[in-house]
DNA sequence: CTGAAAGCGCTTACAG
DNA sequence: CTGAAAGCGCTTACAG
């Protein structure tokens, strides 16, 4: 069957394309009611759909915009990536969903694919070494907002995060005024800005009361997986800690199987904190503790941005930064 | 800074911009070692990256697919979507995202969009009463697999499935072997061809071993929520269970808590047994007896259908169906 | 109030 | 071995 076309609808109603163009995209101030409504009619029965492909090789303008993100898997992810479609569909814009497994070779190559299809923009959820990407982009001037992760030597770009230090602050206060001293930290990916940011958080606050001891941080890259190895390592080591802060919530799960499985009771022998909030915290049992990031809202802000960026806004800042909050629920 | 295009590079290498793409689409067998290298190297120096707008539209094909699901925040969808990505990657196609959160409305804009883009084939995860969708893409004649989930009157349509019925005889044969007789199973959607076919299959094995009773039926949605409310209820209206069989993952880990928080103990006061096998199965304490579809291979051959599809090959079978398997875990 | 024409950046027969 | 030309389906000044 073959593609109805403006040009099959111009013939049809007897004007030009050119007509049928403007009607179609609502430029009609100057088209007669008559031709107008034949137009609409005549579109609507041949069922026609605009060839974007078309469209946007004359305007330059695609409406739709680039997500780079490590996995979709991951729930932290799909509820960024939800947000993020969510906002633009509501402006009239679509996604592409980029999965880079952070492989800066997958990243790259994804990148080419967005501007070779013209994307409007694009939003960077991934964080570490993107700068050639990032400079890839640049030079083909298509704009970027990155979100939730900061990149080394790109802090004057467009961004969305939250606060990491003062998050694990407030969960060490927390910890601290239910009585825990014995705080063990497991960090996220050394690569990455929001691991240090959040270990940061975690030293200013034991500092702060006197209880610091590096002994007690351990590596982690936050997945499941290192969560475990993690907490594995945190029960041959030491036996005598009263509370663990997980760099994030994917990883205190995988802590807390470990810790369960080894007889250990939450809270009564252990407290256990994580970050970000996804979802699934409050399914588990024990229900998790951490520090919430509005996962959702930065999405939409981060997608906003961008958009407001695309239209030639004028934007007042560059960077926002969103407050997180303590959520206390079964583990501490 | 202005985007470098074919033109640029075949003026600057003094041929044609004819030239220009049969090299770089690597039908160069009959151009000079000379001008090939000349154009390569300038591709490279100036960071050439071609227009796929420009090329679709003369081609009709974009190496783009669509995938419907209803929303990729759920862990089924998001398996399944990954799993297309890689494979769809792998051959050089990439992808494009619809979250319809079981809307017609969304969904049909989405089909919109997916035929102006010129995707070159679409799969579709949702189920329910698509048919005005699948109809607009017959009409567009772009070609689409469903996967996992039937469309009523669509049977023969592309297809990828997992045997459903099967799969649920095989949980309550294990059940009844290890002692179960009072199985309650909560059902999903109704509107949806799986649940049917998940809830036939209770029935047969239940009538085999004459444990049949239809007051164990319990309305259910396949969300969280779902489970929690079938499980309430559960507990409300009877006392003697011996197991539950949630028809799919999501309800039983919602039922699980429900649970858990009402004193009961998995397995000893009641079994759990899911059906899916998501990743987080493994995850939760205890961790969940489930019914296994292949989720991975699953999306993987049906985007592999969808490209053979494209491709014009053979298709040997219009439907393919996998079998499930038994996943003993530690709530039965 | 509407149309003719050029252009967006590619590809593809066809000609030489 | 390579180029000229037409075409993909739109949009957009410009002209009348």
């Amino acid at each position: 069957m073959k593609k109805v076309t403006m040009l099959d609808i111009a013939k049809q109603a007897g004007v030009s394309k050119a007509t049928v163009s403007m009607v179609l995209n609502k430029r009609d101030e100057s088209i007669s009611d008559e031709t107008k409504n034949k137009i609409l009619n005549l579109a609507k029965e041949l069922n026609y759909i605009p060839n974007s492909l078309a469209r946007g090789l004359s305007t330059k303008k695609t409406r739709t915009i680039g997500i780079v993100l490590p996995d979709i898997t991951n729930p932290f992810f799909s509820s960024i990536a939800r947000a993020i479609e969510d906002s633009a569909s509501s402006s009239g814009y679509n996604v592409i969903f980029c999965n880079t497994d952070n492989e800066m070779g997958k990243e790259q190559e994804y990148i080419k694919l967005l501007i070779s299809k013209l994307v409007d923009g694009v939003i960077f959820a991934t964080g570490g070494e993107s700068c050639s990407s990032v400079n890839m982009l640049k030079h083909n001037s298509v704009p970027f907002v990155l979100v939730d992760r900061y990149i080394d030597g790109y802090e004057k770009e467009y961004g969305v995060y939250s606060l990491n230090q003062e998050g694990v602050m407030k969960g060490i206060d927390y910890l601290h005024s239910i009585g825990s001293r014995k705080i063990a930290f497991v960090k996220g990916n050394e690569n990455l800005q929001i691991s240090n940011e959040r270990l940061k958080g975690y030293k200013k606050a034991m500092d702060k009361y006197c209880i610091y001891d590096k002994n007690l941080i351990f590596s982690g890259d936050f997945t499941i997986e290192g969560g475990i190895n993690a907490t594995k390592q945190i029960l041959d080591h030491i036996g005598n800690i009263d509370a663990i802060f997980y760099s994030n919530d994917m990883m205190a799960l995988g802590g807390m199987k470990v810790l369960l499985r080894n007889g250990l009771k939450i809270p009564e022998d252990v407290k256990i904190m994580g970050f970000d909030n996804i979802d699934i915290c409050e399914i588990f049992e024990p229900e998790l503790t951490t520090i919430a990031q509005p996962i959702y809202d930065m999405g939409k802000e981060a997608c906003n941005l961008l958009i407001d960026i695309i239209d030639n806004k004028d934007i007042e800042k560059k960077q926002v930064y969103f407050k997180t909050s303590l959520v206390i629920r079964k583990t501490t």
